[in-house]
DNA sequence: ATCTAGTTAAATGTCTGACAACCTGAAATC
DNA sequence: GATTTCAGGTTGTCAGACATTTAACTAGAT
């Protein structure tokens, strides 16, 4: 019953099987509805029982599937509850603060790279779209940024939020989401580089920060994109100054 | 019964318990194994039954674990060999922001701005560190541009080709992939496009095409990352504006 | 001795049933 | 009316079984 086996002559002509676990086309799935807005954030899934029938696999094909999705932030199962699409989507940001650790340096510095040409050229889109709430929001994070330049935890979670702000005024939610990412990736590291006490004072440099959002900002009420573009690029220059002096401590050691 | 429940008050004192499951502490530990370069990658991780042992769990949390790392890139199960851990690990960023990416609804519009921000930038990063090689390769894809202006199959390939060539020429991985993810998105319609009767003839768009690339081939050989992220901007817009004319066309029908 | 075909063992993929832990809301009790 | 208790549903975990696939081994033919 041998027959049937391709000659190895053909081999070439087929297309390679793409080996895909049932696992993996759920996921697939799931992420098409939420994709296509069919379940929406916060929603609640079908029981895991319903999904089963729905789907036609076992539970522990469909369980893999939804566990991968929560680990990934994107779903967000509770005991005795059910299983529930995340808020907002990018949960990354505090799921990733462990396996950020996988990042080598070159990694880091490419993220650094690719960070600074998606948040200047955000600048430049937001000082174009950005309406006065938006605008006021981000005035808002700044004077957040000033009520805790002693409380690092707080003072980040300002400072990240201003720079969501700014992408979200641009309205492209997927450049938000761009952005959300990376920055997400790179949160563990810049926390680090805080604690490091060979970088500058810490004092100064949240000072200067500080400055530097309050010019960007400037730059979006006037509606002119290129200054708001060189604004923001100084600042994440500056910014990213500090992350590289750490690793590079680092990797010495 | 009720001397130990939480008085409102007292609540915001009290951090949110972390619920972790059993998988994500299994996560979380071979994600230490291996950023201490215990588990090394390419290394094959012990059979599942040897883990299940070792762990102390069940296979149901266990295979969980190990499919989500899967799932992020970080480990590579194959069926009837075993687990392992992916030889180039860091490939679990691209992973997942490909997964980031699909969670939202591709509208074409805001891929195309995230497609100009990304391509100029990275025109303007080729232009420091192409080598030689690098440029010679997009010089043959113009070339092949040239032989094929009449296959528009073939024409869009190597058209394709330079964009990610100068990509390539980055040494930026993550950029890379990021772009061909959004050229990828894009493609389809772009071939639509093409056969879109109501759009200018393909053959002066196919010319103006050459041309243009040309342009910033140019820019790259002389090294000036101001001009060649110019010459890029200019080829971008000229290209979308023929597909925000199609699509127009497409959603009055 | 070498090569091939078939066999076997081991690993992952999937399904099922069962039980535990947990949350919700309604019924029962005070 | 407020509290307690209970019942039903949901996720988390485990164990066993079978299917599918791969690698390694083995016996037979050349």
């Amino acid at each position: 019953m041998t027959n049937n086996k391709l000659r190895p002559e053909t081999l070439k002509e087929v297309s390679p099987i793409r080996r895909t676990s049932l696992s993996d086309k759920i996921i697939e799935q799931i992420i098409d509805l939420i994709s296509r807005n069919i379940l929406k954030p916060g929603e609640k899934l079908p029981s895991e029982k319903e999904l089963c029938k729905q789907f036609g696999v076992g539970r522990t094909s469909l369980r893999e599937a939804l566990r991968s999705l929560a680990v990934m932030g994107i779903l967000d199962g509770r005991v005795g509850e059910g299983t529930f699409v995340s808020h907002n989507n990018q949960r990354y940001l505090e799921r990733n603060l462990q396996w950020g650790l996988l990042l080598d340096r070159k990694k880091v510095e490419d993220l650094l790279e690719i960070r600074l040409m998606l948040e200047s050229q955000t600048a430049r889109s937001a000082a174009r779209k950005a309406t006065t709430a938006n605008l006021q929001a981000m005035e808002a994070t700044i004077l957040g940024m000033r009520e805790s330049v002693d409380q690092p935890e707080k003072f980040l979670q300002f400072d990240l939020d201003f720079h969501l702000l700014v992408a979200q005024a641009t309205q492209n939610s997927i450049l938000y989401n761009l952005l959300s990412m990376t920055r997400g990736y790179l949160q563990q590291w810049i926390k680090e580089s805080l604690d490091d006490p060979s970088t500058l004072k810490a004092r100064n440099r949240a000072e200067s920060s500080i400055q530097e959002h309050q010019a960007i900002l400037q730059t979006l009420w006037t509606r002119h994109a290129e200054k708001a573009q060189q604004a923001m690029t100084r600042h994440i220059l500056s910014s990213s100054a500090d992350l590289y002096n750490h690793i590079e401590q680092k990797s010495d050691a």
